[in-house]
DNA sequence: CCCCGGCTGACATCGACATTACAATTGGGT
DNA sequence: ACCCAATTGTAATGTCGATGTCAGCCGGGG
């Protein structure tokens, strides 16, 4: 089990780290806010433990940041403060606990193991077709073994074609799944979007995956076909 | 609400057999993989929960054989790895989810109940006369195992003459089903979509399917009819 | 041998879809 | 508070394929 610690303090810092590598964890340890963003981006941790005042960039936009890369690890922040909005501000970003300081080491290590428990439980699903992997949990796409940025929308309509992939989809039950709306048929924000999705994950690839069937839907369709 | 649950760990068997009891499913529980293939096989179950490491035959080869027999309730896989090749060769198989032990079983109970909303939304419906097969879902075609594609009416022309096989179809009931005209005779839609799908699923083929009858209409006939 | 119903290929057209540009909205960064 | 960039929806225009029409041909049964 990998554990980033994020924080400025020394003493804190190396309390902590110590603390974690004696009861059986990996511990990276960095001082401020990038350089924590750059150690999480570069390596796959199991959980991250966050101060929220850092120097350079403060806790939150670390959690910020490192979300909108998808990394969906759990995420245990440290607050001297206890203000409510700060709580809730932490809750709503996706900080999945919250340990006031000053903490007892015994409560941080029953946190630790709790949300590592429970970052077990939602393990990533991976789907897979073809050449293309979608990973649910950490909201990533790769094809050919190349990661792609997909934005929120195109993930959600990549993950239904990838879903029942080989299946041709009538445009009215992807409004439904991916908009919800019962399809007001005067749009054409499902061919737009199933443009944008072309672009980036068939675009340069000699294979297409993304097939057109006039007068029926789409299908994400593999390669062999019996 | 049936559920068959494949596991040898008679803590863990019990376990998910009581629990899910009381969340109101009917539970079966099969200790090793052949037990529990055999009881896939005996009665209908509208979901599969399986352990991957079973003795005799394990979870993997118990999901080929039920697909194999056209089994295709949703599958749950239980698994003690975490290792990605495991989850990717399952989901390959057509698990529909996975899970990773230990887990809550309120976890548990959220996919149970998501894969049986999704229900048989998966399971293909398939028409077959003499070597011609069409998936009604999959909008696919396939003579002799190759693959054709079919526009939107040749579609539904294909389906009706392969619903009512071997039952000679007036013109002016095509013209309803897959029209919506009542018979304005001055036109020959129907002889040229008949010509086109002929082109398609008769050409090339030594035994002709789809049969004229002078006056009457078309047939879709099974060589062996008569 | 002729006639009528059906067959066939060529062509026209209409609409579904593709594509691009642009506007509206959102949310982070200064 | 403002600006910038990214995302998403809207609109206008282009393209192409599915489908209908037509004109001529074929062939079986009288």
């Amino acid at each position: 089990m990998k554990i980033l610690v994020v924080e400025d303090e020394p003493k804190t810092g190396d309390y902590l780290k110590q603390g974690l590598a004696e009861s059986g964890f990996v511990v990276d340890l960095a001082r401020n806010g990038p350089d924590g963003l750059h150690q999480a981006g570069s390596e796959d941790y199991d959980l991250v433990i966050l101060d929220v005042m850092l120097p350079g960039l403060d806790g939150w936009g670390v959690l910020r940041a490192l979300r909108k890369e998808g990394r969906m690890m759990p995420v245990l922040f440290l607050t001297a403060r206890s203000q409510v909005e700060d709580r809730v501000k932490g809750l709503e970003l996706g900080a999945d606990d919250y340990l006031v300081k000053p903490f007892a080491f015994a409560e941080l290590l029953a946190r630790v193991r709790t949300l590592l428990r429970r970052g077990r439980a939602t393990e990533p699903e991976v789907l897979r077709v073809a050449d293309v992997e979608l990973d649910l949990m950490r909201r990533r796409v790769h094809r050919d073994g190349k990661r792609i940025d997909l934005t929120a929308k195109e993930f959600l309509l990549l993950e239904l074609l990838m879903r029942r992939h080989d299946e041709v989809l009538p445009r009215s039950l992807i409004a439904s799944q991916v908009w919800d709306m019962n399809f007001d048929s005067d749009t054409n924000v499902i061919e737009v979007a199933v443009r944008r999705l072309r672009a980036k994950i068939d675009d340069g690839y000699e294979t297409k995956l993304i097939h057109t069937v006039r007068g029926m839907g789409y299908v994400l369709e593999t390669p062999d076909a019996r």
